[in-house]
DNA sequence: GTCTATAAAGAGATAGAC
DNA sequence: GTCTATCTCTTTATAGAC
């Protein structure tokens, strides 16, 4: 469990002045910048979801530039601290591989609406520039993991490693354009298939049973 | 080889006053939007990238949002296409997967920085829902032609249809995070890397050769 | 087909009271 | 910690001349 994944209570403004704290106001204006995207949401438009006023915002935030930093940087720490404990587990390469595919779904689903926010990003800011660059650092880490999966054997070596690791953290990332949380079961369900269908493919399993009917 | 794709000159706007045509415009519009976002993109920076003023692209679009609706009409009609193709070809359920994997990548290159707005798309406004939905219909076919191929045998069956459509065009939809224009010749070779890796995983393939290193 | 000028609305942000 | 009021800038879009 991870103290600092926000929870996100289900009526966050029941009374009048509820007096939010930097935390709440954060997963309520991400939430809104995944729905419409961060550009075409107004300052104005966090305010009214608040039911506070525009200026009561400014008390918790200096900008609006700020709480989108503030957001991306929950989605970077978790993905960059998932990454270190994948170097730094004493395994194989392919098992290395698996690690770091397990963990990045794992934060993905924990961090939903930050990690989607990450993967929105273009670029328009210093803000956004600076998490692009840390993201791509991210992603060099993996292209370099997929590589000495290939170099020793365990994942096939007829694939460009940048290549196959765009498709495969392509495939993982593309989790956040649909997947709802479930809880535990649904979470560990999701990863278990994500890695079947990543490193196994969707062909048939030498000696598995038939497909079976819905 | 399919006349409506656009190929946008290397330098549009050499002399004075070129006389842009709608699809020169549209083109220039829809690589501003990609890059920085459709809401992050104003009217006035479309203008000056073309070394117009504003109001003359008021001459050729009645507003900045039915550049957005051409541009997504332009990678549905090329998505919906090839998958009425694969829907009308006579082949096993394995192998018509397989062709709406081929059609998928291959419309999503040929057209890239359409299919690139349209996977971005929100439901901001009228336009943005209207595509979206459009673009659900075509994702359900997808699913439907995952589970006939499950049925029949072709794919292993014990990965939820659903699941397994969306991690495989999720797949991908992620090429347009990346993939650059390079020629026919790369064309071909993505596919054909987007279909190995998606139907076949990255497990080394029974007797196969060992990883080459590079 | 393009221009200058401008209208009307909405944006992010601040001042100062309570 | 929140409010009302306001500032300044930018936005989409239009009017009308050339």
């Amino acid at each position: 469990m991870d103290a600092s994944v926000v929870e996100v209570p289900a009526v966050v403004a029941r009374r009048g002045r509820p007096g939010y704290d930097q935390r709440q106001i954060l997963a309520v204006a991400v939430d809104l910048f995944n729905e419409q995207g961060y550009d075409a949401t107004s300052v104005a438009a966090i305010a009214e979801k608040l039911r506070l006023a525009k200026s009561a915002l400014y008390h918790h935030f200096n900008s609006k530039e700020e709480i989108l930093r503030l957001a991306l940087d929950e989605a970077l720490i978790g993905l960059e601290s998932t990454l270190r404990d994948s170097l730094a587990a004493d395994v194989s390469g392919g098992e290395r591989l698996t690690l770091v595919l397990r963990g990045a779904v794992t934060v993905l689903v924990e961090r939903l609406p930050y990690v989607t926010l990450l993967l929105r990003v273009r670029g328009n800011s210093d803000v956004e520039r600076a998490a692009l660059e840390r993201r791509r650092a991210f992603d060099h880490e993996l292209i370099g993991i997929v590589r000495a999966a290939q170099v020793e054997g365990s994942i096939r070596g007829d694939i460009d490693a940048g290549v196959a690791s765009r498709l495969l953290f392509g495939m993982v990332n593309s989790i956040v354009e649909w997947y709802r949380p479930t809880g535990k079961q649904g979470l560990n369900d999701l990863v278990e298939q994500v890695i079947t269908v990543a490193l196994q493919g969707l062909r048939v399993a030498p000696g598995s049973p038939p497909a079976s009917r819905e």
